[in-house]
DNA sequence: ACGTTACGGTAACGCTTGTTACGAACCAGG
DNA sequence: CCTGGTTCGTAACAAGCGTTACCGTAACGT
């Protein structure tokens, strides 16, 4: 049972792969065969990692989790005030520059791919509710005299606005330009009052 | 040159095919065999209407387009004031019915499928931009007082809302129900002030 | 050093896809 | 009634898909 190559470090390299083809090529244009292609190797090897499409599928979603998980956390943990910080979450995890807007591509070809796949649904669902507890969590920070239902209603909407952000961006890069994102989203946390306003521009 | 059939009423019922098995099976599903079983026919059938795949998916948008844009007049028309056609168009939009949320899926699904096809991204593009400024209208009557920048802005926001809680409506229907979607609207409507936050329920 | 074992590539499998060629059924005109 | 043209179903096609069986190869344990 030796390991002659990295395991864990393959298993990422095809996600990255899987991801890489899914921004360029789309969800029809996700083979095993592109995949292998982009990662350099054969698809023998591919099923030899994962067992099989939706395996990988699955994994390259959960590294897509991962990410943007690991992003969030820094840029909460860099942010200076409570109101900063739900900024800057909100903000990376829409699409204001061009890589995030490669990465809301993928996003959305995950998001067709788990109308289909039960699987791939259940891990979305499961992804995004974290998010939103995250947001919730985040609001309530930033206003504490706020009821627990308020706090879960306008993380929810706030949510939805950085998705619809990302979809737009996804197909209209033009019309929903990094700035216009930045306006969107303040102009929604505006609501929350000046404490969260407040940002480091300025 | 005797048309036997009504060719028109065949692309629309081939379209409405294509719609019910893009909601029911999602993009990985959506083949002409499908498709022609679902409208009680056949592949050769299908392809003697429609040049090929691609023209049928054109049509389907199209059909899905003009469907949601005459919603959109008949709402705005039938409201009482300017700021309640705003509400009632933005919550149309939006997908707080259970048929509403099959219609969310097949969004998805045109817009996944956009995103690897061109000729589809320009209609999805053309469509969207014609719903912003639809909105972006209804905000200017609402707020005359507002410059067109504001507007414009506010427009962009409203609709990544009301696309956003499409996206997620279609993924969890439990979290983001019609209730909640109502709520996030209206929140968001309130930044334009008591005219628009008006709705029949007093 | 050698045998064992896991790894990765090759090539094929069966299946489904979009597409096309061809034949049958039907309605109009003479 | 027959003839011509159009429409639709049948069946086949090549191509691509996910998946699998097989085989050389290189590294580890002894």
């Amino acid at each position: 049972m030796a390991n002659r190559r990295d395991r864990v470090d393959q298993r990422q390299r095809l996600s990255a792969a899987t991801w890489s083809v899914l921004a360029e090529r789309g969800l029809p244009g996700l083979t095993l065969r592109a995949v292998a292609e982009r990662a350099g190797c054969t698809t023998g090897m591919v099923l030899h990692t994962f067992a099989d499409k939706q395996a990988l599928l699955v994994h390259a979603r959960e590294l897509l989790h991962q990410r943007t998980g690991q992003r969030a956390d820094a840029v909460q943990a860099a942010a200076g005030t409570p109101g900063m910080a739900l900024r800057a979450v909100l903000l990376q995890a829409a699409a204001p520059t061009p890589e995030r807007q490669e990465e809301a591509r993928v996003w959305v070809g995950f998001l067709a791919a788990a109308l289909a796949d039960p699987v791939l649904a259940e891990l979305h669902r499961g992804y995004n509710r974290r998010f939103v507890d995250r947001v919730r969590g985040l609001v309530a920070t930033v206003r504490p005299d706020w009821p627990a239902a308020d706090c879960s209603s306008t993380a929810t909407g706030l949510v939805a606005l950085v998705e619809g952000l990302n979809t737009l961006t996804a197909i209209d890069p033009a019309t929903y330009s990094g700035a216009a994102q930045r306006v969107a989203l303040d102009a929604a946390l505006a609501r929350l009052g000046p404490a969260a306003a407040d940002h480091p521009s300025g």
